[in-house]
DNA sequence: TAGATTGTTAATCGATTAACAATC
DNA sequence: TAGATTGTTAATCGATTAACAATC
């Protein structure tokens, strides 16, 4: 399917067409165009047309995008028509806010299993899960095949989880904790420290 | 401060430069390089030169940069040499772990005030403060003169609070709500959907 | 058909990088 | 001094936009 080299700036958006589709839908809305989609999601109506058409021709001259059909075919350009199991690391707070969030559902992910090692979380619940210890982190994860996780760790801790996690096989590392991670070729990481989204407003203000 | 009309992305580079040094200064170093900062970012060094020559003469040649005195600096161009207080709307899981979380303390933020709609929230405590009925969050929010906001409601309540929150007087939201809400002018959202930053990976996995 | 909107091209705009003189 | 690293310039690279023929 990833035909050309996309640049990751245009694969970046890609998530947040599919999210505005999917509030159109669920506005029971049948058809779009680049025009309404940029009048939502405050991007140029060309640049959604190139985006798309890096992938393929969605669209209808003088009509638009059915709704339903572009979002099979975003979801299946980023992999989210399956789903999913992500493992999550650090049963604090954040972690686990996520391991009970319910806003995975029906996007492509699945929490499967959340892991600490702290003697007093492990083999507590967290939402419909029980904390497992983290010193079984590597083989638990590797024998499941999960290859998305999160790191809701302290930030002293979070490259020594990093670590592990690739060691275990994990591709793809969703980092809350506040620091860069540096990980090995071929392993991605996106980085959701709120801090720093909070910084880059405040900036503006006086 | 801020000088000539400094690009958003570069703006957004600050923080992971301010963050980075936080993480060095606590490792009790005391000196770094825009080369040593490049191999902990995945940034290159020239850009981390150039985005920091837009502000001012921070370095020295030859040895590099003070640590703690950039960091002085980068706190007062991000104006987080200050406390900020911040109001959360929406007390689910998402809502109550950054009411909960320790991570704002010392990087410019504090959480001050959290509201929901729901009368079974309303009067119970998240963390040290009392959940409060949203119904009077535009007159308290006025009142306490508070300028930053996190949405952490459902997609279909998010837009209007979004526009509460402007009628308000906030002038920067970070947005936990999985859709893109739309602002006037002169404020400011970054989107923290944790689905759209995981879609953004798993189109590189198999 | 007439009106609307796509997909795509070429032009513009902006961001990144390489290189180096200045200098600590 | 010699080595290292900054701040900055010019060149390169890449992304966005405007425009329009094609066509539903």
């Amino acid at each position: 399917m990833a035909l050309k080299n996309i640049p990751d700036i245009v694969v970046g958006r890609l998530p947040l067409y599919l999210r505005a589709l999917q509030r159109m839908h669920d506005a029971n809305q049948t058809v779009t165009s680049s025009q309404d989609l940029a009048a939502r999601l405050g991007i140029s109506a060309a640049q959604i047309r190139k985006d798309l058409s890096q992938f393929g021709e969605f669209g209808k001259q003088g009509t638009g995008y059915d709704i339903e059909y572009l979002m099979n075919q975003l979801s299946q350009i980023l992999k989210v028509n399956r789903v999913w199991d992500i493992a999550v690391v650090g049963a604090g707070d954040i972690g686990s806010a996520v391991a009970r969030y319910q806003g995975f559902t029906d996007r492509g992910y699945r929490i499967t299993m959340i892991f600490d090692s702290n003697p007093n979380k492990i083999g507590t619940k967290v939402g419909s899960f029980v904390v497992q210890d983290a010193a079984h982190m590597v083989a638990a994860i590797q024998k499941a095949g999960v290859k998305v996780a999160m790191i809701a760790v302290p930030a002293a801790n979070a490259q020594a989880v990093a670590d592990e996690l690739v060691k275990a096989g994990v591709q793809a590392i969703l980092n809350y904790a506040p620091l860069s991670i540096n990980v090995p070729e071929g392993v991605r990481v996106q980085h959701a420290d709120p801090v720093t989204l909070l910084q880059r407003m405040t900036y503006y203000l006086d």
